[in-house]
DNA sequence: GTTTCTGCAAAGGTTTTGCAACAAA
DNA sequence: TTTGTTGCAAAACCTTTGCAGAAAC
């Protein structure tokens, strides 16, 4: 009855990018990464790998407000962390915080559920920008 | 220099169909709803008018971790609310709390930043399906 | 009359999938 | 061997767009 999963080299080409990054990224960038370790990496194994890390949660979806999903691969060190996207600059900032975190337990436990994600989107406008005119990080895309 | 939007019957159909119910629903539901208000409501329309009711702020897009884009056409009474999302039964429970909201605008003070926009979201798993073996939910979509 | 809007169908972009060849166990 | 995996290209999906006719102002 197990999954009989196996390791092959384009699976540890595709989890050596994955992991060799604390950037967020798209499959298509994921798929970019993997080729520059191995050219012969393909899309669809990609994609398919993708599936699999999420599905062992090893790797998490995060949504960043852009209109593809996007990875993250800093949620083994820190499995409680949120984002804060600027839209000013587009940078994506993370942060943790416990007392919203036992305040996000709380309120599923009095709703009647045991919460099994937690996840804050924050978008934002950078008080540098307004107040002085110009932000350090206004280059990021 | 002002947008010269117009009123048009079409508008009209589908404003009334996106506000007509406090449901979450996707661009395509909502073109059936409209549909059902007047058969000739077409699909780019019910686009195309979306993307203008997300930018006035009247409607909200939200990630209910389905594969596509979800609407919220509640927010207008209760902008700060969340969503928690039951695994069991896929129910949608909105939930609002004041100390979150005060602690999501510290942090991102403390980070340097002015908040636009902010959204939990919470996957879980229903208590009572747990411990009794049943949900009241269940057959939630 | 001018400008905006609509509907259609085509195009765009992302993700999934069927299938034959291939590789791991 | 047996079973799982890959790569390709096609398919599936959702969303956007060009354009000509229609409607609002």
């Amino acid at each position: 009855m197990t999954k009989g999963l196996r390791r092959t080299r384009q699976r540890e080409v595709i989890v050596e990018a994955a992991f060799g990054t604390k950037e967020h990224y798209t499959a298509e960038e994921l798929w970019e990464m993997a080729r520059r370790l191995d050219r012969t990496a393909s899309r669809a194994t990609v994609y398919r790998t993708l599936t699999l890390l999420v599905e062992c949660g090893l790797l998490r979806e995060i949504d960043l407000g852009k209109d593809v999903v996007c990875y993250d691969p800093n949620f083994l060190e820190s499995p409680d962390h949120n984002h804060l996207i600027c839209l000013d600059c587009n940078r994506v900032v993370e942060f943790e915080d416990a007392h919203i975190s036992v305040l996000e337990d709380c309120i599923s436990r009095r709703l009647g559920f045991t919460p099994t994600l937690k996840a804050i989107r924050i978008e934002a406008k950078c008080d540098e920008l307004r107040l002085s005119g110009a932000c350090r990080h206004e280059k990021g895309a």
